[in-house]
DNA sequence: ATCAGTAGATTACAAACGTAGTTTGGAGTC
DNA sequence: GACTCCAAACTACGTTTGTAATCTACTGAT
């Protein structure tokens, strides 16, 4: 039952970036994070730490290094999603999307969307 | 902005048995957490914590502290769920929809009562 | 009044997290 | 070759979390 490393708040900012940019320096990553408050020796303790955690890896180039992913944006999602739905809504899948259906806003299209995804898979 | 405090894992745990069944004493909720592997102590220190982030109350009674939610699951519920997809999808609402349908072992009946839901939410 | 048991309050302590500062080692400049 | 500057590596430190143990005070029994 392999648990996968747990990925911190601060870590999974960190992370979308990398998915979005891969592969990008320590400098690279801050620059994509210019809305967060974040300093730079703030961005490269999280890469050390994600790297540590075996979930993202670097290489070395010249005087910087790059960081690439090793677990795609997916795995994390899932592992993250099983642990919320396992937590918050006690692992009922229908009442949670319920839960978000009636308090996220959910436009038009994606109701739509989301009828059309259940027709389809609904047999 | 309201921000509401943050529960902890084990702290969920502890307040979806006091969700449950409340008015409870300590004992009693490690009487319903008995799947765990928590000591008497251990829920203690968790009841405490909860009370100490006002998220829970107590009143004497005799010798012991019965506790109280203050804070609704639907409440708590909400908030953790709008962080979880602000964090994990990016705030997009379908997108997690459609992962959860995908990976998440959904029934055919909570298809259809998902299906069921948007018909009627869908005009 | 004394003693034992028990619930609650207080204290402990390591790991993870948020948020950096300090030290070091190598690239380029004079 | 000596000096400078920057990225990387190492160190720091308060808070939160997980997981209790110890201390204290009240209740009931003798």
């Amino acid at each position: 039952m392999e648990k996968g490393p747990k990925i911190s708040d601060s870590e999974w900012e960190v992370m979308k970036v990398l998915w979005d940019h891969e592969p990008m320096t320590a400098v690279e990553v801050l620059e994509q994070l210019s809305h967060e408050q974040w300093k730079q020796k703030t961005v490269n303790t999280f890469l050390a730490r994600l790297e540590s955690k075996a979930i993202i890896e670097s290489t070395r180039e010249g005087r910087a290094n790059v960081y690439t992913t090793i677990l795609s944006e997916r795995q994390c999602c899932r592992e993250e999603g099983k642990h919320f739905l396992e937590k918050v809504f006690r692992g009922k899948v229908a009442p949670m999307m319920l839960h978000f259906i009636e308090n996220e806003d959910v436009s038009e299209e994606d109701l739509a969307e989301l009828k059309h995804l259940l027709d389809k898979r609904g047999t």
